[in-house]
DNA sequence: CATGAATGAGCTTTCATTCAT
DNA sequence: GATGAATGAAAGCTCATTCAT
């Protein structure tokens, strides 16, 4: 409020598009290490590929879940979305419930350490624990019940457990070449389907 | 002389007995602290709890998967051992499999973080997950041989990718009250059936 | 804007001060305690002559080589740089090289443990080793090469053979009265003479 | 005492010559742990490789250096022997004196580490310098004086100099091919000799 | 006497987090 | 706002030495 003399306001906008060039620059770089050493890479790592001093990562993302966060919130919130047309465009919500599984499966098997992190008791992560089904039970939920309303599915498993088994299965996915999380998430999938 | 039967030798009886004893407390100790914080709970903390040095740790155990293996080993073992009872019993091949996985998951679930252990790539554990593997992936291959043989799964898992599988999603089941990583396997062993 | 000349870029300037003093402070400590623990003193302990945290002995020196060279640098350069102008003025080329050496040895003489660092197998200490072998072999073998053209000395020894006996006639000087380091590398210099 | 029945006064005997066998398997494990790892190796390691307790060799040999020397005893001894010999054979004393040196090269250059702890300042050494210095001081004295008394050396250096400085020379000899202990110290016995 | 289990100080190294500049 | 230096708690691991059996 004080900042009479700054200038006009142009300059406090270039001010601001540092500002989110910095914060993209972060994101990117923590995107490219979290890929190579996992969610939980060092601090020091992502500033130094971000070619920025440490102090700058904490005062854009305070703590490590809102930086996870912030790296993948377009693809969690793709994936939310995606939710309702997969129940509009799929055959059965059934279908459409597999479908948008594997679009999250996807996602976290290619995320290096994402689906432990998310797992974990550790307190660094409750947020971002948060995040994830904040953003994505309700679309879960939706599907589900679509698919039990119609009967395919039993209606007995809630959304939050089908997506901490989904979330389990993903666990090391990609460090292991002889496991495939995308096929046992399947088998789960199927697993749900309401005996004859 | 009279100790036939007893182990190797007779001149350090009385020594080994106080080894034994020792070691005992140890893996009293180690279990309750993998109880309580998980099974990278720091050697320290171990020694502590046990009221010992930590070199008397690294005597035992030279290293953490030696530990941890000979905490959950008599589990390990008897799990093992009730496949093939299972089979013989079990109305069908897949009920003795599904009933099988059952105490597996059971053993797991109450374990903090072996599960999670497991599936980690840190090389600390590499002797732990081979451990289990020797042990227990004969037993769960027989009784999917055998389900498959009598038509009622699919043949088309392995496995090695089923116990993964079973192994993540017991990961954190004890620390989340919302969560049943009995029911989320049922599902997939349910899954596992032949389509009609 | 008026460093010019200061070095790399003015942004960082003023920490640059403040970790040039403290990189100081440091290398002060570390050669206090080494005078008196020897070069192999605990991290610890120059830490807390320093008083500063071990982390950062850890980022100025990332291994102990690192932190010994930059202790004894100057020193080591001043002796390199000696050479030419020795050979320069020296009556004879010999009585150069034996000028030379006597520099090296009031160095060595005077740090407790450096010498025998210099001669040990310790990985630690190899860059150490090649650190003084870089920047003194090559004056010791001009040194070398006018003495034994000049007929003076035998030239079968090469600077190698010669620095490292030097070297290790320096170890322990400082702790024993009753040994005269100085003399003893004396006699092995008038060794090198060409018998008439 | 409660053994009746073990047979005559042999008994005691034999178990002083099992307590000699004993001693001598130590030495002999030692001294090839010596070889392999150095006289500072781990008491464990020689415990292990004479299949012995440590216990028992703390009982032989209450200090490191009470081992060491048990070890190199003969061979110390034979080296001081030789000397009144060689004076006796040798065509000049000075001749004597570096063929003398020679021997004490020879030994001490194929005992890895030895030279380097015979400078240690550490205490655990102490008695094993005093032990060199005992019996071989008066000897090189001997040599010594005698070349200098036939006028063949310069006399102002004393016996301890001269072996701490050969001594010195041969610290690390071995593990580094480029060097050459017994040339170094050919170079400084030549370098006492009378200037013309 | 011998054994070897136990002790525990001692060292190294890593990083999350803070904060002076 | 940005920087990155400093901090210092944590953990791991090793061995000399003691001492109960």
């Amino acid at each position: 409020m004080n900042d009479i003399g700054q200038g006009t306001g142009s300059a406090a906008g270039s001010k601001r598009k540092d500002a989110r060039r910095n914060r993209q620059t972060l994101l990117d770089a923590a995107a490219a290490v979290f890929v190579t050493s996992g969610v939980e890479a060092p601090v020091r790592d992502i500033a130094a590929k971000a070619d920025v001093g440490m102090g700058t990562i904490y005062r854009h993302f305070p703590t490590r879940a809102d930086l996870v966060i912030a790296v993948y919130r377009h693809q969690v919130d793709a994936c939310a979305e995606a939710g309702p047309a997969l129940l509009a465009t799929g055959p059965t919500p059934h279908a459409a419930l597999g479908r948008w599984i594997d679009l999250f499966v996807d996602f976290l098997v290619t995320k290096h350490g994402l689906a432990a992190a998310l797992q974990t008791d550790n307190a660094d992560f409750e947020t971002l624990h948060a995040y994830f089904l904040d953003r994505l039970l309700p679309v879960c939920t939706q599907l589900l019940d679509a698919a039990a309303a119609s009967g395919e599915i039993r209606s007995d498993l809630n959304a939050y457990q089908l997506m901490r088994g989904v979330g389990n299965l993903c666990i090391g996915a990609d460090s292991d070449p002889r496991y495939d999380a995308r096929r046992l998430v399947e088998l789960l999938v199927a697993g749900l389907r309401q005996p004859r």
